[in-house]
DNA sequence: ATCAATTTGCTAATCTATTAGCGAATTTCC
DNA sequence: GGAAATTCGCTAATAGATTAGCAAATTGAT
């Protein structure tokens, strides 16, 4: 009625997409807030908790940050005693980031409050609905090509160096 | 085998959907680029085009864009000759924010462009699918509640001030 | 009418995202 | 073996997100 026509029919999917997401994590905030840590801080924490150590291109890749932003966040990870950085002896460019006992610590003692956020999700959606929710978004994934794959670019890489093979550990 | 025992076994799900929509915004990427207009100017363009005019707590809502972030994206846009803003008369604290004409005709040739990437993206996933996906992300909004609605807090608003009525118009 | 509480939009400070690009180390090709 | 292309991590600049808080305008209760 008061709609104009705007030649838009579709709705926003990406916003929808934007609202799902902060509405899952208003559930883990007050979790990380209490921890002093931000959400990018957990994700990386949290891949390096589940290995021992990893280099920054592949954190980069697994946690879905842009390389430029890596650099500042390792570096404040860093200052908080969160991860140590060290170069490796074979090749000077690359280096291995680990995370520290304190933060080893930190993560242990998080896990369970994580798990049990989960756990009050899936009792309010029921299990299923997650268990189809999380294979939906892996089909999407899995099919919706990033754009810009397979394109004219004469390098097709994109904004997250996805060269090293998918170590992926998209577990949260 | 190589996984340590980490107590976490929940998969990522924020992460998973950060990589669906950014999935999903790389095909629109290129539109707003070739445009010189950012994601949440976008936005703030689209519900902005569906109607005439509206206040910025009423595009906090609808765009999820926070009300900080707003001051700043709304004085650029401003400053780009995007939109214009004025104060309501029987109210003084509050604004109106409107389109430029030059926006509005930048929206128009957008318009096309952005339903021919859904096409695309409906094409390549199958419609259903798509439809289907839709719903799924509007049942865990409708279902899930944001954390800290109806909880000890005096006032009850979140993040976006959630106080006027859904205007919401979540349709890219 | 007056004082308290709420609403609206805003600023400040810190952190992350995006885009572009750079230097050094390494690999590839000739 | 040496030049070219690539890889890796990084810096710079601008835009947004997050958290906290604040002044002015309005509303509500007394």
């Amino acid at each position: 009625m008061s709609l104009k026509s705007t030649g838009l029919h579709h709705r926003n999917l990406p916003l929808v997409l934007l609202q799902a997401r902060e509405r899952v994590l208003s559930h883990f905030r007050p979790i990380l807030n209490a921890n002093g840590i931000t959400e990018q801080q957990w994700r990386i924490v949290r891949v390096l908790y589940a290995t021992t150590s990893l280099e920054p291109r592949e954190i980069v890749e697994a946690c879905r940050i842009s390389s430029p932003s890596m650099a500042g966040v390792l570096s404040r990870m860093q200052e908080l005693g969160l991860v140590t950085r060290r170069r490796v002896n074979h090749d000077q460019r690359r280096v291995r980031v680990a995370l520290t006992p304190r933060a080893r610590a930190m993560a242990a003692r998080m896990a369970p409050q994580i798990e049990a956020t989960y756990s009050r999700i899936e009792q309010c959606m029921g299990n299923e609905f997650i268990a189809r929710f999380q294979s939906t978004l892996d089909q999407l994934l899995a099919t919706l090509p990033e754009y810009g794959s397979g394109e004219a670019g004469r390098d097709g890489s994109s904004k997250y160096e996805d060269a090293a093979a998918n170590i992926v550990f998209d577990i949260v």
